[in-house]
DNA sequence: GCCAACGTTGGC
DNA sequence: GCCAACGTTGGC
């Protein structure tokens, strides 16, 4: 039984010890074939490992202006050492890994075709926004399943994960809005529903920067020293937080998830 | 082992 | 460019 896979890689060019980390669809049709090297991250090299040949898998735009689904792939070869870990120029060279012990994995990846339709992440969380069942009349084609199967993606409910998988049901579901598109009409910038969850959120973020901007005020109105006015809980709200869990040495648990390592790619993905 | 500081991912 | 979410590091 075949299984099926999200791999992210950047469009957009960007430099990493002096190379070029850029690697988008059209490079991927070009050159066909491609090792997958450069993931740093435990949780994404064990799903590499998990993948067998001729598994399927989705090819997805991160990083860039426009993120989504542009392309199908498969896995033509399984998990094998990583080399470029071990080659201190590379952009995602780990210091801490040798030849004996390989800690880095990579599969190889085979273009089959691009998407008829790119599919954008808007619409993947356009779809997952949707309260109901229901899919709107443009996207009535995908049905309920496709509905709940989108809202299960990891690309929507984590986000970060370089590499995913992706249910059977999400796969054909993808297959499908690839092949039939259809959503130009819908605004995907809006939320389906009439009470927009997004803008909410939004509208939380404005509050908070001129709450923030409230107690900068007071801070000068007050004397205060800048280091200790950056001690207040309103300031840099992403900086300061309680660790969700206890740090685990990722290789002792197998699966567990864990971090993107040191000088590591987002996406996990290094042009040649 | 806790937690403040800092780094990365990646959408917007 | 901003910054939320999530990650690691290092002092104590």
């Amino acid at each position: 039984m075949s299984k099926f896979w999200l791999l992210k890689a950047e469009p957009d060019s960007r430099i990493v010890k002096g190379k070029d980390v850029k690697f988008s669809v059209d490079d991927f049709e070009k050159i066909q074939t491609t090792a997958w090297e450069g993931v740093r991250n435990y949780e994404a090299r064990n799903l590499m490992k998990e993948m067998k040949a001729e598994d399927m898998a989705v090819f997805y735009h991160s990083n860039c202006k426009v993120p989504g689904i542009a392309a199908l792939a498969k896995v033509s070869k399984e998990a094998y050492p990583d080399y470029t870990a071990w080659d201190p120029k590379h952009p995602y060279f780990d210091a801490k890994t040798d030849k004996e012990n390989p800690k880095w994995y990579m599969v190889d990846l085979t273009f089959v075709e691009r998407a008829k339709n790119f599919i954008p992440l808007a619409l993947l969380r356009y779809i997952a926004d949707i309260s109901s069942t229901t899919p709107p009349p443009e996207l009535e084609y995908i049905g309920e399943d496709g509905i709940n199967a989108i809202k299960g993606m990891d690309l929507v409910t984590r986000g970060r994960l370089s590499v995913q998988r992706v249910s059977e049901e999400a796969w054909n579901t993808i297959q499908l809005l690839a092949e039939r598109g259809g959503w130009d009409d819908l605004n995907l910038k809006a939320s389906p529903q009439k009470k927009s969850n997004k803008a909410t959120v939004e509208n939380k973020r404005k509050a908070k920067i001129t709450q923030r901007k409230a107690v900068d005020e007071q801070d000068v109105a007050e004397g205060v020293a800048p280091d200790v006015a950056e001690q207040s809980p309103l300031r840099a709200p992403g900086r300061k937080r309680k660790r969700e869990a206890t740090n685990i040495d990722p290789e002792a648990v197998e699966g567990a998830q864990d971090s993107e390592a040191r000088p590591l790619r987002r996406s996990g993905r290094f042009r040649k």
